[in-house]
RNA sequence: GGUGCCUUGGCCGAGUGGUUAGGCAGAGGUCUGCAAAACCUCCUACGUUGGUUCGAUUCCGACAGGCACCUCCA
C-alpha cells in the first residue's frame, strides 16, 4: 500500500517511494549516553520504530535502519571526567586516560539505553546499524576538509567554522526551519563558549582542545587542529558512510529541526554536494500532566523510574503510540492506566478470536446474536443493515429479512468481506501519515460491533492473521489462544473453595465471604461461575 | 523580539462547513446472595469575540491561555 508522509521539509503529506529500488533507508537521530535516557526521549525512538515497521508492513518496503549513538560531546567528557560526581562503580575503574574514561562511561549508558528501548519494544535486530560517534572520526575530518575546501568553512584558533554567510550565497540556510537573520539575535541567550567565530550564525564543525578533553590528531594544511567533532558533524559522516547519499528519511524529535538538522543539511551539501536525506519527519515533544517535563518540576521521569513504580513499559510503548505523533503528548498516569485497559481490551479479543469464551457456542451464539439484533440500537444491526445497503453479503447466506426478524440461524455471520474491511480501513488510516489513532479507533469499532461468537470460522482465522500482521507494527500483544494458567493451587486453598462452595450452596454468605477473605489473604483471589468458581493468583 | 504549533465532553485523544471518532472514567441493565469478570445501553463537546455563510467546532480576523524552537535538549 502507498504511504503517504508528513515532509518537514514541504511541510506537507507526501506519498512516499524509496529513492532505489523497494529498500528504504532511515536514519534517526539517536541519544547522547550521559545518562539514562526519559521517557521524552523514548517517545522519539518509539516514533522511529513506528515508522520503520509501518514501511515494512503494510509499505512492503526493505528497511535499513540506522540510529547513531553521540557518546563524544561536552556532556560526556564532562561527566566521564576523573572526579566526575556521574561516574558509577558498574562503570568499572577511572583511569587517567579521558578517552578510556569517555569509552567506559559512554558504554555503560549505551548498554542502559539499549536495555530501556528493547522493554520498550523496539527490537534490536531491527537494526542495520547502531554508529558511535567515536568511531567513525576519520570520515568526520574528511567532510570537514571537503568543506574548507569548496570554501565554506574556516579555521580559527584550531577549530573549525562553518561560514553560514558564505553558504548563504549558494543555496538557503533555513530550509525546515525559517530564520529571520535580522532578528535572529534579538533576546536571545548569547552562547556562552570560548571559541571564536567570524558571526554567531556560524556553527562549530570541529572544536580544538582544551585542557583535560580527549582529543583526536588532525592537522589541516599544516595547521594543529587536534580536538573533538562539533555535535551536527557526526550524522552527515555516518550517514554518508553508512546508507549512501542522498537516502530516504531523517527521524528527529521537532528541537532538532534548529539548529542541528539544518545545519546537518548544509554540511552535507557543501561537503559531498547532495543534500542528506528526501524526507525530514519529526515527532512532537511530550509533556507530563500537561507541562513541560523538567528536573526542577519533579516530573521527570526514566524509563527506569516508571518501571519502579511498576508500570509495564508495553502500556508505554501503547499509550505512546495510541498518540499521532506530530501532536504534543501529555503523558499522565491516569492516561497509562487507560492505556492498558485499552490494550487488554484487544488483547481479550484477539484470545477470544482463537476460542470464543461464551460457553456453549451453540446455543449463545444464537442467543446472543439474536439479543443483540433484537435491540434498536445495537452496532451490529446497524452495521449489517449499512452492509445490506451496500449489498455486501455475509456468510452464504443473504439476509435479505434483516430489518425484521432476523434469523441468524447458523454458526458466524460475519464472514471475510468483513475482515478484508477492517484491514483495509486500518491500513489506510495507517498508511496515511502513521495516524495510529484512527487506525485504533478502527480497531475498536470494529471489536465493538462484531463480537468473537458471530465471526464464522474462516474469518475468524482471517481476523488472527490481520492482528498478527498488525502486531507487527504495535507489537504489544500477543497473537495466541488464552494462556491456561498453570498455577499450581495449594491444597488448602482449593480446600477453602470447596468449603465456600458449600457455604454457598447452604445460603451461609456469611461463612463464604469469611471464606473468600481466607482465600484473599493466602494470596489468590476467587470469581464465580455458574456452578463454580475459578482461582487465580493475585 | 523572531519562528512555529496548540486550545475538543470528568480525563486522554481523532476529525469535519450541515449527519457518528475512539479509549478511559461514570450511569443504567443482563448475570449475580454479594463481589469480580464479561457483554448490552447511555452520557453529544469543540477557549473568548467579531466576520464570511442559509448554516462554523470546522474558513478568516482579533483577543486570551498554553507549548516549543531561536547554536550542542527527543
Amino acid at each position: 500500500m502507498q504511504i503517504n508522509l508528513y515532509n518537514s521539509l514541504t511541510k506537507t503529506i507526501e506519498p512516499f517511494k524509496p529513492l532505489e529500488g523497494n529498500t528504504v533507508r532511515m536514519y534517526s537521530c539517536g541519544p547522547t549516553v550521559y545518562n539514562y535516557a526519559h521517557i521524552g526521549n523514548m517517545r522519539a525512538f518509539l516514533f522511529a520504530d513506528l515508522l520503520q515497521r509501518v514501511l515494512k508492513t503494510i509499505g512492503g518496503n526493505e528497511i535499513k535502519w540506522v540510529m547513531n549513538i553521540t557518546n563524544i560531546d561536552d556532556k560526556t567528557i564532562r561527566d566521564s571526567a576523573p572526579g566526575s560526581s556521574a561516574w558509577n562503580p558498574e562503570m568499572g575503574l577511572q583511569s587517567d586516560n579521558l578517552m578510556e574514561n569517555l569509552l567506559k562511561f559512554t558504554q555503560y549508558f549505551e548498554n542502559s539505553f539499549l536495555d530501556d528501548i528493547s522493554k520498550l519494544g523496539i527490537r534490536l535486530d531491527h537494526f542495520t546499524a547502531m554508529p558511535k560517534a567515536t568511531e567513525f572520526i576519520p570520515q568526520m575530518q574528511e567532510l570537514i576538509r571537503k568543506i574548507i575546501e569548496n570554501g565554506f568553512a574556516y579555521i580559527s584558533e584550531g577549530s573549525v567554522y562553518f561560514n553560514v554567510s558564505e553558504w548563504r550565497k549558494k543555496d538557503t540556510y533555513g530550509k525546515l526551519y525559517k530564520i529571520d537573520f535580522e532578528n535572529f539575535r534579538a533576546g536571545v541567550r548569547i552562547d556562552s563558549d570560548q571559541y571564536e567565530r567570524e558571526d554567531a550564525n556560524d556553527f562549530v564543525l570541529w572544536k580544538y582542545k582544551k585542557a583535560g578533553e580527549p582529543f583526536w590528531e588532525f592537522e589541516i594544511d599544516g595547521v594543529i587542529c587536534d580536538g573533538r567533532p562539533g555535535w551536527h558533524i557526526e550524522c552527515s559522516a555516518m550517514e554518508k558512510e553508512l546508507l549512501g547519499l542522498p537516502f530516504d528519511i531523517h527521524t528527529g524529535g521537532v528541537d532538532l529541526k534548529f539548529p542541528h538538522h539544518e545545519d546537518e543539511i548544509a554540511q552535507s551539501k557543501a561537503g559531498y554536494g547532495v543534500e542528506p536525506t528526501a524526507f525530514w519527519c519529526h515527532n512532537e515533544f511530550l509533556e507530563v500532566e500537561g507541562q513541560k517535563m523538567s528536573k526542577s518540576l519533579g516530573n521527570y521521569f526514566t524509563l527506569r523510574d516508571l518501571m519502579n513504580q511498576g508500570i509495564d513499559p508495553l502500556d508505554i510503548r501503547f499509550a505512546m503510540l495510541s498518540a499521532h505523533y506530530g501532536s504534543t503528548y501529555n503523558f499522565t498516569f491516569e492516561g497509562i492506566k487507560s492505556a492498558r485497559k485499552a490494550r487488554f481490551r484487544i488483547q481479550d479479543y484477539i484470545y477470544d478470536l482463537h476460542n470464543p469464551s461464551k460457553g456453549d457456542i451453540k446455543t449463545n451464539i444464537i442467543d446472543n446474536s439474536t439479543e443483540i439484533l433484537k435491540n434498536e440500537n445495537s452496532n451490529l444491526k446497524k452495521s449489517i443493515k449499512d452492509s445490506n445497503d451496500n449489498q455486501v453479503k455475509f456468510g452464504n447466506r443473504n439476509h435479505s429479512n434483516v430489518n425484521g426478524d432476523l434469523d441468524i440461524g447458523d454458526i458466524g455471520i460475519v464472514g471475510n468481506q468483513f475482515i478484508d474491511k477492517l484491514k483495509s480501513d486500518t491500513y489506510t488510516s495507517l498508511a496515511t501519515d502513521i495516524h495510529t489513532p484512527k487506525a485504533l479507533a478502527n480497531v475498536f469499532s470494529f471489536i465493538n460491533t462484531y463480537p468473537t461468537y458471530i465471526i464464522n470460522i474462516e474469518a475468524r482465522k482471517s481476523a488472527i492473521e490481520f492482528f498478527k500482521e498488525l502486531n507487527n507494527i504495535f507489537d504489544v500483544w500477543k497473537i495466541e489462544p488464552r494462556p491456561v494458567e498453570e498455577v499450581n493451587i495449594p491444597t488448602e486453598v482449593t480446600d477453602l473453595a470447596e468449603q465456600r462452595l458449600q457455604a454457598k450452596k447452604s445460603k451461609n454468605f456469611a461463612e463464604a465471604d469469611n471464606l473468600r477473605q481466607r482465600i484473599i489473604e493466602a494470596g489468590y483471589s476467587i470469581k464465580d461461575t455458574k456452578d463454580g468458581y475459578t482461582i487465580e493468583k493475585l
